[in-house]
DNA sequence: CTGACTTTGTGCATCGGTTCACAAAGGGAT
DNA sequence: ATCCCTTTGTGAACCGATGCACAAAGTCAG
């Protein structure tokens, strides 16, 4: 348990940042279930990867495990963590309460670790008032008030297309500078400004591309011309 | 318009598939302004891309463009849809209606293009047999029966994470092979089967690591201990 | 028909990520 | 203390994706 030598490259691979939640949650379950110590093989099985991938995503990190052992549970939870930043609690603003935006802000695993729906913004005054998940719901009007007083600092789009661009820029310049969009657009945002997206078509124009593949198979005798 | 020398090269890049919905947005939108003609660098503008990737992208599916003019619109439109299998329509079930099976059943994105909610299932006696967007929900026992009787071949799995596991199981059973899962969880499929993941947690961890990263800066001052 | 101009399609260098395979490091038994 | 066994951490080969830069191919004006 002594000091693992400083290792942080100040330069984790985008691919492994990505893989990191994926180890946590794993990692979550294993505690939960008084697993004490994991191996690099086992910890892969159930993150869905291979070993391999696992070890030289976690030597990023440093020398967290013991050879001829494997990882500590605890501690590995604690280091991914604090890598991910975690440790600090982030207040997120959800900007449209549709359906989406409903589900979202009820979704456990949101605030379950280190995030906390802070505010629901919506244009709609059908809407607006409305209690959602034990918050109320204000006014886009406030959106850059409601922001700054709540020290939001990740925003979720969850709104029309057409609305996405303008809620963006709108917070973008009060200084949140993490987006994360459901819209269906391409939002133009600065550099420094990290947006994601997630689209649920897209994902399923993906799956139809294989489905379509495998249908026809190797010796399709489809409309070959 | 020519027959294009037979491009189809049975191998298109998964990056470049999944840029495919990107670009057919973009040009659902030109066609609705009425563009007949776009250049590798504005589509590549509008989809956020870069244009020597947009044209080798477009290259894995053959020649269809014209040096010195650009890409007719309609033609590519129509191109990248049966390329994505979009000119068939694709039969969609949806496996747990809570606020996320819900908003997913309501969102129109999915109805637009090529598929179509086609049934509604969940667990809960409580929501069985209520109409979500014009659907009767029905009831998990029939799950096989359902998805048979309708031809569905692709899922969607918003059930609790406890439950995906099971129902993943059973659909694969009756044939399905593609499958979209909102569970946060890792599902263990036989080879052939395609899963695509959605989780909300883990892009907003994402955006954690890197807004942490921003805070503190290059000459973060932060607890190194 | 010719020549200037535009824009595609692609060869090539590069880069980041994955996988293999093994030396190094630790634990535990004798 | 020594040896054997397990498992990590990583060097190196490999693989796919990206981006540059340009020749090839077309349009259009005169």
């Amino acid at each position: 348990m002594k000091s693992p030598s400083q290792p942080r490259d100040r330069g984790i691979p985008e691919a492994t940042v990505a893989r990191l939640p994926l180890y946590l949650r794993a990692l979550h379950g294993m505690a939960e279930r008084g697993v004490a110590t994991v191996s690099s093989e086992d910890l892969a099985a159930a993150a869905g990867v291979n070993s391999a991938k696992l070890r030289k995503d976690l030597s990023h990190l440093g020398s967290y495990g013991t050879r001829g052992v494997g990882y500590e549970v605890e501690y590995l939870v604690y280091q991914i963590s604090r890598e991910l930043g975690l440790t600090q609690d982030w207040a997120v603003a959800i900007v449209g309460v549709g359906n989406l935006g409903r589900a979202l802000a009820n979704y456990g695993g949101f605030v379950s670790r280190g995030f906390r729906v802070a505010a629901l913004v919506d244009a709609d005054p059908e809407v607006v008032g409305d209690t959602i998940a034990g918050l109320n719901v204000e006014h886009i009007d406030e959106l850059e008030a409601v922001i700054k007083r709540r020290g939001v600092s990740i925003v979720v789009l969850a709104t029309p297309a057409a609305a996405a661009q303008e809620v963006c820029e709108r917070v973008i310049a009060v200084g949140v500078t993490s987006i994360l969009n459901f819209a269906p657009v391409v939002l133009s945002v600065p550099d420094g400004v990290d947006v994601r997206k997630v689209d649920l078509s897209i994902e399923l124009q993906i799956l139809a591309f294989h489905e379509q593949r495998k249908a026809g198979g190797p010796l399709m005798a489809v409309d070959s011309q």
